[in-house]
DNA sequence: GGCCAGGACACCA
DNA sequence: TGGTGTCATGGC
């Protein structure tokens, strides 16, 4: 049964890359930046993510220890394009303090240490480990969902179910874990009229 | 002009 | 566990 998923799977990404050609995910040039774009981008168009992003690098505050000295109203100001920039202000310093003792200690977060912090939840925690620190988890969104229930792969309403599904029935293969999300993202965007929920 | 983005959390029953 | 409200800007 783990054969046949990862058979209709495989099948699958083949056809998205064929579409939609290489993603490249995630665009950054630092884990940290990485990091930031995952609070950033929660429930927002990465459109919108992106003019934060940019407002930080222009102040030069996309570093733990800038944006940690940063006021808060600062702060609020910078990455308003990106929507909840009261939350996300409170978010992006909350993760800048754990990400300096990740940095400090040497080594990568556990996906429970990420969940600690206030404001990562499931999709944040996968995001940030799939694409910050480059380890083999598979990052479960609304598209992802709504991939799985068009193409009658799963049906559940727990997003371990779903992680579970794509990890036992896809080789640990961190560069495909990374573009396969990607490319359902596209994918969504293209099909997001097509069906609703 | 309404709808919804690459969610998370608090609160309630 | 399951349902609902809240957070907020900008693109289409």
């Amino acid at each position: 049964m783990g054969r046949k998923n990862a058979t209709r799977l495989l099948k699958l990404y083949e056809g998205l890359q064929a579409g939609f050609g290489p993603q490249n995910w995630w665009p950054a040039d630092s884990r940290f930046e990485v990091i930031v774009g995952a609070i950033l981008t929660q429930n927002t168009n990465w459109k919108n993510a992106e003019k934060a992003i940019a407002n930080l690098k222009a102040a030069k505050k996309l570093d733990a220890h800038s944006l940690l000295k940063t006021p808060d109203r600062k702060l609020e100001t910078l990455i308003r394009p990106s929507g909840f920039f009261r939350q996300k202000t409170e978010r992006l310093k909350s993760i800048s303090l754990a990400f300096l003792v990740f940095e400090n200690r040497g080594f990568a977060p556990s996906r429970d240490e990420l969940l600690e912090i206030k404001g990562v939840g499931k999709e944040t925690a996968d995001s940030i480990l799939l694409y910050a620190y480059h380890q083999p988890h598979f990052v479960i969104d609304a598209y992802t969902r709504r991939f799985c229930s068009y193409y009658s792969l799963l049906e559940s309403k727990e997003y371990d179910d779903y992680k579970k599904y794509f990890e036992s029935s896809l080789p640990p293969d961190i560069a495909l874990f990374k573009e396969y999300h990607a490319l359902i993202v596209e994918w969504g965007k293209i099909n997001k009229r097509s069906f609703s929920n």
